[in-house]
DNA sequence: CTGGGTGCAAAGTATTTGCATGAAC
DNA sequence: GTTCATGCAAATACTTTGCACCCAG
């Protein structure tokens, strides 16, 4: 029994096949769209159809175990769910990275001066990476 | 001749009196989507088209005088091009807060330390607001 | 006038749904 | 065996495009 039929059964989903398939490749990925991600999940699955991914994704974002990340100027994409961090996006080449921000601070003061109950924070940089800047 | 007029014709845009009721709206509501956009537009003007809502928005936003604004769970919104800020998002009441929050301290850590040229921070802030709050 | 904008209808994408079959447990 | 997932096709939703007509500058 490998680590993605215990990671859906822990998120009381059933391990078929295809859903393995779909968290083995967005794991691989890190981030990934629906697009890449049904082109890709075709070489191992030929017969899947787009509607088992479009169910899934959303099975799984309302199980937690997936989260959709919106991007400026991009499609979304999807990770595996984990510790809460940031994201930076390179707006030549579209690589994700995922990075490690301190919110605390901000949250608190945003919270204590608005009396908001913040549970969420969704942070993205965008610019250019490293490998891009010419 | 009224704000709006210039604010069009400073990016370079003809003054149509659709135009002008685009800006109108978005500016009173500080943030709207789409659909609301065009309900809301009908009042004023029964006879506009949604073809022409969406190219407004795509010259508009081409043209830097309204931004998109994705937000976690919800339709994007649009607002008027100001200053750099970030937003607090209820929940509840989907009502969204502009928000000012220093981000230069992580844009500049994360900018060292991956060598990449930030030049945009989208920070959603989200979770029920002062009224929503039980 | 002239260039560009508008509204309509149609086309193109993206996403969701219903249902019969099939697989997980 | 029972419950739920899959794949297909159809439906719906969302966005863009082409074109004839019209208006802003």
């Amino acid at each position: 029994m490998n680590n993605y039929t215990i990671m859906l059964r822990e998120h009381n989903l059933k391990a078929t096949p295809q859903r393995i398939a779909i968290i083995d490749i967005i794991d691989k990925y890190g981030h990934i769209n629906i697009d890449k991600l049904y082109e890709s999940i075709k070489n191992k699955f030929e017969s899947i159809s787009l509607a088992t991914i479009y169910k899934n994704i959303h099975t799984m974002s309302e199980n937690l175990l997936l989260l959709e990340v919106k991007l400026p100027n991009e499609k979304s994409v999807y990770e595996i769910v984990k510790g809460k961090h940031s994201h930076l996006l390179c707006n030549s080449c579209h690589s994700i990275i995922d990075i490690e921000v301190d919110t605390n601070m901000i949250e608190n003061s945003i919270s204590s001066k608005y009396s908001f109950n913040i549970d969420q924070s969704d942070l993205v940089l965008s610019g250019r990476c490293k490998n891009c800047l010419t």
